[in-house]
DNA sequence: AACAATAATTACCATATGTTAATTCTATTT
DNA sequence: AAATAGAATTAACATATGGTAATTATTGTT
């Protein structure tokens, strides 16, 4: 059950076999249905998840109403209203499962306690938090540089395991454009 | 010289007398003529800026060779590519002056001492780094869900002294529009 | 003041994407 | 298996933005 989690952190920082076993112990299983929400904007983000398996959408309600994704998460990846986690303020996303999940969840008080107990894991999440940075920005230079299309190829380039298994219309909104213009661009592209 | 610097930090984290004195002794002054740069892309960025007056840009080439603005940053802000300062990779981002230029610079290592010498700026410089975060998201989701008309409308009102120092041209490129694009719409504004 | 460089504007045409609406395809529930 | 809801596609038209090129305005330099 923590296999995934364990090795995923072993990846970036190095574990003792203790820290093995104590880093679990923080974490509780949460188990969401298809369509099911971890997490309602307004509330405060209370945790934040490893997927296990499954996947998860974050998004935002602009203020004409309509959707978009900020991120997906699959297995082996983090989800969280970061902002709302650290600041302790009001969540301004949604997030919720696209299809049955399962998540680990880390919450507040236990991120501390596993921090006191495990300082390797600081690094970890520097680590974590910066990658984010990084994409974040990689991401607003792309959605004002580039065609919706070269978007779409560049999606399916980098995350091939997220094009598998999510919804042509998730992948529209997560890229901003609309569901027939993905299809057109679609098209298009089995043309050539 | 660095009482912008230091009421900037006091607004964020209450700082006593002493920390006053001692947090000042780590930042050096440097003058930056319009059009220097302060960073090229492929070094590493080796310091974090505060800038005291003057204008800098923080941009980016894409792979079709054009300049994509990530931000700005005047009087009162911060500038520094954060992931290249933070894991000493070379920098992806160019930083020049838009006008003649003042910025305080902390070091890398200055910045550690500074951290043990006053603990309260590690809570400070999460502050700033949670800031640039949702600052980063809600870009990203303005980009992909506004047209450009409303993100010129948008920055007018959340920057107005960016608008007032910066030329079009400039702001064009953050929205990631031409500057034929903006002077279409400025008319259209005009009009109404 | 004259000149040169840079910035801003305008016009014309091409193209990408949005909007609305209908149709087909696929998955889910009963 | 039938019924229903949701997803993907297609088409016709509208609109926003890009590309190119020329013109005017502004700023900086000698």
């Amino acid at each position: 059950m923590f296999q995934l989690l364990l090795e995923h952190i072993n990846k970036r920082v190095k574990l003792t076999a203790e820290e093995f076993d104590t880093i679990s112990k923080f974490f509780i299983l949460k188990k969401l249905r298809k369509k099911q929400f971890l997490l309602n904007e307004g509330e405060v983000c209370r945790n934040i998840g490893f997927v296990n398996s499954g996947c998860l959408r974050q998004y935002r309600i602009d203020s004409k109403g309509s959707e978009h994704i900020i991120q997906f998460a699959i297995k082996d990846w983090w989800v969280s209203d970061l902002h709302s986690f650290l600041s302790g303020r009001p969540a301004t996303d949604n997030i919720d499962a696209l299809k049955d999940t399962e998540v680990l969840l880390l919450e507040r008080s236990a991120r501390e306690e596993l921090l006191n107990a495990c300082p390797k894991m600081e690094k970890f999440f520097r680590i974590l938090i910066e990658a984010n940075h990084v994409a974040t920005n990689q991401r607003i230079v792309d959605s004002l540089s580039t065609t919706a299309e070269e978007r779409y190829q560049k999606f399916i380039k980098t995350y091939p395991e997220l094009f598998e298994q999510i919804p042509q219309n998730q992948i529209a909104s997560y890229l901003g454009i609309t569901p027939q213009s993905l299809s057109r661009i679609r098209k298009k592209l089995v043309q050539k």
